[in-house]
DNA sequence: AGCTGTGAACTCTTTCACAGCA
DNA sequence: TGCTGTGAAAGAGTTCACAGCT
């Protein structure tokens, strides 16, 4: 029932459970089993359950879960609501992947500014564009807490440092790179290259990393 | 000594590791203390010490680690060797984006074919191109036993049977969804909007995910 | 002194076993 | 009979404490 105190493996894994029932909503099925979910995703039905249950989710014998109601309750728990609005940094090849993303949107998140720290690159044709230096400034006025951090490597420092002084409450960090946040601001990295090299640390340890 | 065995949270520290030593190597610098690092990184030095040690490296008592050797051992467990070769799936703007990402390319892999199932998208220009249904034969002719899946999310499911097909050993799989993979094959998923969901959720209960 | 390496304690996560409900 | 919910056991991963090298 209550939200705080969920482990963080499973709220890596809860995005996956909510695309599921997403798909089964639009198949129209109104009942999804841990089971079900558990062999299509190649993990224990235990588990499932238990990932479910920790964010509240009610299922019902010999049925499973609800799957307009338990699609409701995760996309509460995980999207939108107080937080939705939120920053990006960067406008490359890897801003403009974000931005294309249409999970994100789905979820409730709004890409509400862009920003960019390199003086060279061309500002994007995009109504939401800001330098940089505003960030702090709009971070207090629009009271925004999230930011995507996807500038080139070289930026990244400096990107960093502004969002820590903003008084951002959480880093979703694409580049790759090694850097501080100073503790009490929320961290998520995500690399591509990180996770081809934790991929093919795996493939040659002869075991998924999830099975 | 054994690179087999080592915990799949370790794995997904080790690259932030070695980008940080591969920082001080290009500042000249010597020498890496797991107290530096932490500090750096926001977590345990104990915990850094034990990562590294998974892999086999060997510190210097009152030094720390040696930079030039570290990141080599780091390098040689992490990136290329006899996985090297990578198969991309999609040519949307997730996919550019993955192909314009220098740390793919530094950690020595190499895209070496690029394929798309969707027929209504245009080719792109580019001399790895090939049509989906090559996968399989080239991957056995290749010997590739890697893939990053970056396709549009409705061509997910196809993608992913004809990779599993193909008998690829490891996916990286960028599409956000919710897809099934035969067991056997190492999935590591990584998505904007799962990490944004994720991110949103360690905000709300008012603790980092790694803290 | 300063920092590594490691067995042992501890904590978090997953899995098991079974009770309960439709 | 089929599937959920949960306390208890098992298994991983993290942190502690301290020995050892330089």
């Amino acid at each position: 029932m209550e939200p705080v105190g969920v482990p963080l493996p499973t709220l890596r894994r809860l995005p996956l459970y909510l695309r599921l029932f997403e798909q089964k909503a639009t198949s129209g099925e109104l009942w999804l089993s841990s089971e079900a979910m558990a062999r299509e995703l190649g993990f224990g039905a235990i588990q499932v359950r238990k990932d479910l249950g920790a964010v509240g989710a009610l299922g019902s014998p010999k049925r499973g879960f609800p799957v307009g109601e338990t699609s409701l309750l995760l996309g509460r728990f995980l999207g939108a609501d107080d937080c939705s609005e939120t920053f990006m940094v960067g406008t490359g090849p890897l801003a403009r992947a974000v931005l294309a993303d249409e999970g994100i949107g789905r979820r409730g998140f709004r890409i509400v500014a862009i920003f960019e720290p390199d003086p060279g690159a061309q500002h994007p044709e995009d109504r939401r564009y800001q330098p940089l230096d505003k960030l702090p400034e709009l971070a207090l006025r629009m009271g925004t807490r999230l930011a995507i951090l996807a500038v080139e490597p070289r930026w990244a420092g400096e990107a960093a440092a502004t969002i820590a002084r903003a008084g951002i409450g959480g880093v979703l960090d694409l580049t790759g790179t090694a850097l501080s946040f100073p503790p009490g601001i929320a961290v998520v990295r995500e690399s591509f290259s990180a996770g081809l090299s934790a991929l093919a640390g795996a493939v040659r340890s002869k075991r998924g990393p999830e099975d």
